[in-house]
Parts: structure tokens; C-alpha cells; sequence
DNA sequence: GCTTGACTTTCCAGCTACTGGAAGCCTCAT
DNA sequence: ATGAGGCTTCCAGTAGCTGGAAAGTCAAGC
């Protein structure tokens, strides 16, 4: 019998880790000393945590090792078990290559340009949302603004308050400047379901737009007028990601131009892996 | 200004994350209520808010995250962070591969054998030590216990108290059963200087063990007869794991053969990856 | 003007797998 | 008998949140 020192020195096993693992119930000694509490460890014991240390290894956590242990697992449930950690580690593995290679391209940047880069992109998820909207066809730029101004205000008259930040869906498939064929969106409240008249017979009208799983955004701080560098540093990543572009651009007005402050517009793509 | 709940869903940052980051001083809002407490975030605020989710995307610790943004870093600096960075991916990427592999082998086991694998490999690392010892030939196999026998006697006498479990090395290239070229080992403590006379002019003598890095270790419980196993395991393992044997194998004696106890052995066996 | 419900605030606890430290008891060699 | 080192328990802290409770705030509807 060792005494919790000795048998930590043997296993190489921190004698404050022994101690947790007591207390978890994860690998107690052989015996305790009722007047002393003193632990003692037999050599057999060894074999034991050391299954421990090797499944620790593969990544389990010491609940699932406790299970495994504990349980007499059928060979069957064991399989399933290693096979659910494959595809963590392989997930795992994925991952980090992904973080290895957006890390790579960023040290490039910085070497070309000197500073960090200007704009970061991040992958979010839009969930379903109800909306009026209204598509149609936007002869100038400007068109784009003049449609969310008149969007809402009608809304506004309707008496429906929004319940975010409204945006514009291009749906060309190439960026232009002129007839552009775009939806003008407000996000409403759940329950709201009403088709709204405007001039020109044209309607606004409620319906749900669904969710994406992966939209790649990017923030721009600043006027309409230089567009093209958000849109081509969202671009690079995409293509250097390894995404793909699989939905309509979004643009979701964050904050209106006033006298004193500038416009702050959110740049959105729907992505898949390539 | 949005209040955090509207900030939160425009970020797709949970309020909670936001007033985390508020607290460990990362991410304030622009303004707070001093009456009431309410944080008010602004639009342009979301840039920072995404180079924060950016960099916490390439593995930066908050501090770090934190460090990058307030000081005023040099493009080297930068350069230097994200190196170092890069490194610690890479690592991450090959230990997660070697752990996968190993899941692999454990499943093919599983599918093979229909339950877990009787051993359980654990690479250790060995911390220089002090010992008394004698090297020399052992004609038949019962010869190494006897040595050991012999040696802890003759330490016994000389009123020296060994500091750990006792073990051998095998010094031939191939295990063998015979004329084995053997070192009985028994650690003792740092400051003992010795030689010890033994029958026949054999001398044990105190020095300096040099650690060893990794050393793969397998656990056997019972008589000494059946040792083709776990060497078979251990030598097994070391080649499926790409690590290749650069020493002499140990065989640590942690629990002697009583009565009623059988014998525990470690075998351990000093390697490097491939 | 009041109520209601959604939202906000702070504070506390918990998660994983330990690690460090303090205060006090135990063992062993001298 | 004494002192060193080892053992015990308990408490706190790590990172990055997440959940919950209790209490205060806000905006809309009546």
C-alpha cells in the first residue's frame, strides 16, 4: 500500500488530481485510515487509472470515463461511444485548420499592408423573421434609401412598429448600379399580417422570410458612395474560406445618416461550405 | 442607441456575453443611465464588437483580445502574436490527429476483439533520479529477481532506505531469455554516495540517472511468465502512434509476489516520435 | 393614471479539471 | 521530544460564459 505521495510519484499522477478524482468518485483509494483519512493506494490500483489517463487522452471527459468505467457497457455502446468521439476530434480537427488558415491570411495582410485589417468578417445565423416588404425594381441608387423612407412611413401610418433594423435583399445576380431588382424589408412583430397600398398601385406586404444557417457579414462605417471595398474584402474571404456565395446579398441599415453622424451599414451573404 | 437587448439581437451576442464583456472592461456600452444602469450601445460600437468575435474566432483569449485592441501595437507586434498563434494551431491540429488516430485503433479493437483492450498505454516522463546500482549479466530469467533480492539486502545492511520502487533495465537490442545484459536499479536519495561490495568482487554502486522525456508504460498484473503480451501490446502501440523506441525498456516493480498478492509490474519503454 | 408584461439591473451559483495556498494533524527519523 | 516533511480539509481562482433570482424600469394598452 502507498501512501497518496508514493502512488502519485509512481503514476505520475499530481496528488492533488488523486485527491479530485477521490472526491469525484472517479478512482478512490483501496482504503482510507478512518482516524486519519490518510488514503492508501494499492499497485493495482494503477492499471485502472491508468485506463483513466488513456481515455483522458482520447479527449473524454471525466464524466464519460466515469460512465464507461462504472457501466458494464456492451460492446455495441462502446463502439458508439469511440465513434461519437471520431467525429468530435474530426470536427475538431476541421476546425482548427479553418482558424489555421484564417490566421495565415491575416499574418499576410499584415505583412503587405503593414496594420491589422481594416474590416473583420464574422459568420452569423439569421433565424425566421415575419417582414413587410415590398420588391421591385430600383432605377438609380438612391432609388434604394427613397423606398426604406417610403416603407416606412407607410408602415409608421399603418400604426405597426418595427422590431428591428430594416434592409434592403439585392436579388441580381451580379452587383449593378442601375434597375436593380431589390426587396425593401421591415421587420415586424409575429402576428402583424396586412398588405399596405402605396403609390403606383405597388404593396407592401407581410410574410415571413426564413432563417440562414450561415450569412458572412461585414460592417461599414461611413457613405453609399465607396461600397466596393466591404463588398470586395467580403468577397476575398468567402473565396478564401472556402465558402461559397448561395443567397441574396443583404444590406441592413444600422443606423440613418443625420447631420452628425455617418451611416452604419451591415453587409450580409449568405454562405455554404464550398 | 439601442438598449442591450436590441443590441444583442442585431450582434447575435447574447445580453449576458455583453454585459460579460462590459464587466471585464473588453466591450463597454457607449453610454450608461446613471440612474438606472441601462447600457446604451451604439451602431458604430459593432465594429469593435466583430474584431472581438473575429479574433476570439482565431483562438485569442480574451486578454489577449483585450491587449491587441487597447495597446497601440507595432505591425511587428502584431506579426509576432499572430506567429505565435499559428504555432499553437498547428500543435492543436497535430495532437488532435494523433488522438484521432488512436480512436480509430481503439474502435478497429473494439470491432475486433468485441470489447475494450485489456491494456492501457501511458506515456509518462521520467525526472533524473539518484540510485544505486549494478550492472551485469544475468544467466537464466529468475536471475533479475535475484539480483534485486541481493541488492535491496545489501542497501538494507548498509543502512540506506530506497526512496522508490526498484527495477531493471534490459540493455540487449533484443529481448532475450538468456545471458541477459541487465541493470538492477534501487532509487535512493540525492545525497547518497556510495559502493557496496557484493559476492564476487561485484560492486553496487550510487549515480545519476538521467531522465527521460517520453517513455510509453504499460501495467501487468500477474506471474512473470506471460510477458509476451503486454511487451507485444506496448510494442504494438508505439508503432501504430509513430513513435519509435530510442532506449533500453524498464520493467519498474511496483507490488513484490506474496502469497496472496500477485506481482505488479510496469514496463516501460523509452521512445520518440518517429 | 394604472396595470401588465417585457426588459433591464445586480448578484450568486455552476460548469471543467484542476491548481495554489492556508491551517492544522500525522509520521518518522533523530 | 522535536522538527521536517507529508497528509488532511477547506477555500479560492482559473476561462468564458450560462442560468436563475429578486428587484427596478419602460412602454403600451385600458
Amino acid at each position: 500500500m502507498f501512501k497518496i505521495g508514493e502512488f502519485s510519484r509512481i503514476s505520475r499522477v499530481p496528488a492533488k488530481t488523486l485527491r479530485y478524482y477521490d472526491e469525484i468518485g472517479l478512482f478512490s483509494p483501496q482504503s482510507v485510515d478512518k482516524f486519519t483519512g490518510y488514503r492508501y493506494y494499492s499497485a493495482e490500483q494503477l492499471s485502472r487509472l491508468n485506463r483513466i489517463l488513456a481515455l483522458k487522452d482520447l479527449n473524454l471527459s471525466l464524466a464519460e470515463i466515469g460512465k464507461l468505467l462504472s457501466e458494464d457497457l456492451s460492446a455495441k455502446a462502446l463502439h458508439d461511444m469511440f465513434r461519437i468521439k471520431e467525429a468530435e476530434l474530426s470536427q475538431e480537427i476541421q476546425d482548427a485548420q479553418a482558424r489555421l488558415q484564417r490566421v495565415t491570411k491575416r499574418i499576410a495582410q499584415i505583412e503587405q499592408e503593414g496594420h491589422m485589417p481594416h474590416y473583420d468578417i464574422v459568420v452569423k445565423t439569421l433565424t425566421r423573421q415575419r417582414v413587410v416588404s415590398i420588391r421591385q425594381i430600383a432605377p438609380k441608387p438612391e432609388d434604394v434609401g427613397n423606398f426604406l423612407g417610403e416603407a416606412a412611413m407607410a408602415i409608421y401610418s399603418a400604426g405597426i412598429t418595427p422590431t428591428g433594423q430594416p434592409y434592403t435583399i439585392f436579388y441580381d445576380p451580379e452587383l449593378q448600379d442601375t434597375n436593380m431588382d431589390i426587396e425593401t424589408v421591415i421587420p415586424v412583430a409575429k402576428d402583424v399580417d396586412v398588405e399596405i397600398e402605396l403609390a403606383g398601385g405597388r404593396k407592401l406586404i407581410a410574410h415571413t422570410i426564413d432563417g440562414i444557417d450561415k450569412v458572412a457579414t461585414i460592417v461599414h462605417k461611413g457613405s453609399y458612395d465607396n461600397f466596393e471595398a466591404p463588398y470586395a474584402a467580403l468577397g476575398q474571404w468567402i473565396e478564401e474560406n472556402n465558402y461559397q456565395i448561395c443567397g441574396a446579398p443583404r444590406e441592413v441599415y444600422l443606423q440613418a445618416p443625420t447631420e452628425s453622424e455617418e451611416p452604419v451599414t451591415e453587409i450580409q451573404y449568405p454562405i455554404s461550405k464550398a
